[in-house]
DNA sequence: CATGGTCAAGTGGCA
DNA sequence: TGCCACTTGACCATG
């Protein structure tokens, strides 16, 4: 039932050269254009299918998908991509891997991503970035569910006013993306919990939520572990969830700075408190994973 | 060809 | 006021 899963960085192919997120500079993109960017994208997307081959041979069956497969996507439309036709193939080349293996993907877009801003040109820009995401998981052949989530955070303190500037940005969304939407607890006090995000979000707009253990470790309000789990659990229906999980490298690997740094890898039992997959948000990416598995 | 300074974006926290 | 952190370091000028 529960599945453990990495994010985004395959450490043992990267030696090799494996990667998915070439990117290039503001004035490399000026100088060079959509033309470059859509041979990044291109290679990218090439090493995207090797990294879930390397999934599917390993019995690893959730992966997150890096958000940097496409180069200054919010300067253009995926489809004015030179390199196109060959990206779509390969892109549904890497879904239908992933169905037939039955890898559960899923996507994290960045913190640049704000729907709750108060300003309309930040908001605009939140969409591009998400609708980008929705579109290639659609080239990907993926269903549009939160069996393939795209997941996100509200961005900014908590607020009536940020709560329902979220849920109205809400719909301005494609139907594809409303069904892959869903939002993580945030690990600061002034940010949303899982409690508010339970309240002012989920109880409005019904998207799931993404319980982080360790977000929620610097933000309970109050409320236990267990019981955070079990209130984010509920809001999956009938997908199973995916919460994410990591250690504090501060607590476990001599690291003096942030409490709030991930640590390469696990070192508690994680305690499964309801029926979901988990992806481990270890710096040692599928090492962690694997270290893990065989404990 | 290794490396270290630098790099698109928003927001909040902290020195 | 300015720097750091954040889902993920990678780029590229310099030596």
């Amino acid at each position: 039932m529960l599945n453990f899963g990495y994010c985004c960085i395959n450490l043992t192919l990267q030696k090799s050269g494996v990667v998915t997120s070439r990117t290039m500079r503001k004035a490399t993109f000026l100088e060079k254009g959509i033309t470059y960017a859509s041979q990044l994208a291109l290679a990218n997307v090439t090493d995207l299918k090797k990294i879930i081959e390397w999934n599917a041979a390993k019995n690893v069956k959730v992966f997150r998908v890096t958000s940097e497969l496409f180069p200054w996507s919010s300067e253009y439309s995926l489809s004015d991509l030179p390199d196109y036709k060959r990206i779509s193939d390969i892109l549904l080349e890497c879904g239908t891997l992933a169905r037939v293996s039955n890898i559960r993907l899923s996507a994290h877009p960045s913190h640049f991503v704000k729907l709750a801003s108060s300003k309309e040109n930040v908001v605009k820009a939140a969409i591009k970035d998400l609708e980008t995401h929705s579109e290639f998981f659609d080239l990907m052949g993926l269903e549009a569910s939160h069996w393939n989530p795209l997941n996100i955070h509200i961005g900014c303190s908590f607020s009536e006013e940020a709560s329902a500037k979220f849920c109205d940005n809400f719909y301005r969304l494609s139907p594809n993306l409303q069904k892959r939407l869903v939002v993580e607890n945030d690990d600061k006090g002034s940010c949303y919990s899982v409690q508010q995000l339970h309240q002012y979000i989920t109880e409005k707009i019904k998207t799931p939520i993404t319980f982080d253990y360790f977000h929620h470790s610097f933000h309970t309000q109050g409320v236990p572990e267990r019981e955070a789990a079990l209130l984010a659990a509920q809001t999956w229906r009938d997908k199973l969830p995916l919460f994410h999980y990591s250690d504090s490298k501060k607590i476990y690997e001599e690291f003096s700075g942030n409490p709030r740094a991930h640590a390469d890898y696990i070192y508690n039992k994680i305690v499964e408190h309801v029926p979901c997959d988990i992806d481990l948000e270890a710096k040692a990416k599928e090492l962690a994973l694997l270290k893990y598995r065989n404990n």
